[in-house]
DNA sequence: CTTCAATGTAGACAGTGGAAACACAGTTGT
DNA sequence: ACAACTGTGTTTCCACTGTCTACATTGAAG
């Protein structure tokens, strides 16, 4: 596919300056548009305008830019977790907070779908231990907002971790359902406010309710 | 039409007499050894011992064939998770039934991991309704659980489906954490422990507390 | 026996990821 | 100033893949 750029420069430098990051952004949006199969290092090169050899030194494989855009993807969810979680910070109810944080974790996983899954495949390199980091990293806001919970005495005491893990994993269940296309995506919503209620009652403590703040 | 093969494995004929079949089988072995990445139609067709267009003849397409696989794998997943639950039919009681069939379904998605991603992976034939269809089939079993549940007093009123789905959901999200790597495989069984307690605690009847509300 | 549809074969094509050798340009050491 | 070095992009080549088209072989139906 070669684009004609009528643009300024018409004469392109020896070296294109920036081809990394570039191809990060075509194939983001590449990503987005036709899912990680049909990426094509080749293709990116072209639509970049630059030797289909090129890509490789900044990426020695494939997968390794998949791996990449799985990074930054798990970077860039980490962030929108992180806004859902301040913006709402100490002012709302524990309840409210969780939802917006489970809220904004689906919609950020439907609006991207073939990243999430990219995300979420099980192959990436051996040593893609950044992937694994960057994964982590967005996880670990989950379990600190269990631990909120669990201080404040909307949740039972018990390993945050591994509660966090199932409220993510919910979550995550769910987004899978819906970008596989088990499920319409206008039951998204719905589905997160039943996810999220029944969280909250089954994970709550047990016997004398004290509610956090009543209502 | 069905062709019987005669028994013993002479002079190879002509006509494979089963491609189809051993594509599939071969496909499968290949799935679970590499991945659906590294699934060559070719490879298969040499595996098999006959010529590399071959493989057309019954899957018009790469994907075809994977749909296939998926399709198979979630009539699978439908035969395990079935067996899970006639063997416990009426005797126990409905939090181990409960318990059963996920941990059934966990460990099934654990063991056939790269079948696992494939069934759930969003790229599909347009028309690949069977996928789908087979995937519906084996989920509503969760829904007729639920169903179960709701009729013996143990899980309060509402749609099965919605809440099915929270269930199928979170176990669906374990098992993605456990194959991708995010969690190790020997936190599994304690992770679905946690998440069915958690989910029976969260759907059983109680004093309502929060009852659904919109947005 | 002839015909026909199903199934398998052979060859060609475009496209891909990857490797090697080479070309250009900015930086650095002297 | 200038030569060497290093990072980056280019060219050329290879093995391999999925897919297409024309042809071969077969068993069964008419």
């Amino acid at each position: 596919m070669l684009v004609l750029m009528p643009g300024p420069a018409e004469q392109r430098p020896y070296h294109h300056g920036n081809l990394r990051t570039a191809l990060l952004t075509a194939a983001e949006r590449g990503l987005r548009e036709n899912g990680a199969d049909q990426l094509s290092l080749r293709d990116l090169a072209r639509e970049i305008g630059v030797s289909h050899a090129a890509p490789r030194r900044h990426f020695a494989d494939r997968r390794a830019l998949l791996d990449a855009l799985a990074e930054t993807g798990f970077a860039r969810l980490g962030a929108t977790l992180h806004a859902a979680l301040t913006e709402s910070d100490g002012e709302r109810e524990f309840p409210t907070r969780v939802r917006d944080a489970v809220s904004a974790y689906a919609h950020f996983a439907v609006e991207n779908a073939a990243l999430y899954e990219l995300m979420n495949s099980s192959k990436h390199h051996p040593g893609a231990t950044l992937v694994t980091q960057a994964a982590a990293a967005a996880f670990g806001q989950m379990t600190d907002l269990i631990a909120e919970g669990q201080a404040h005495g909307a949740l039972e005491q018990g390993d945050p971790e591994e509660v966090g893990i199932i409220l993510y994993a919910t979550v995550q269940g769910i987004t899978t359902m819906v970008n596989s296309g088990m499920i319409g995506a206008e039951r998204l919503d719905g589905l997160v406010d039943t996810a999220v209620s029944q969280f909250l009652r089954g994970a709550r403590p047990l016997g004398p309710q004290r509610s956090p703040s009543g209502r």
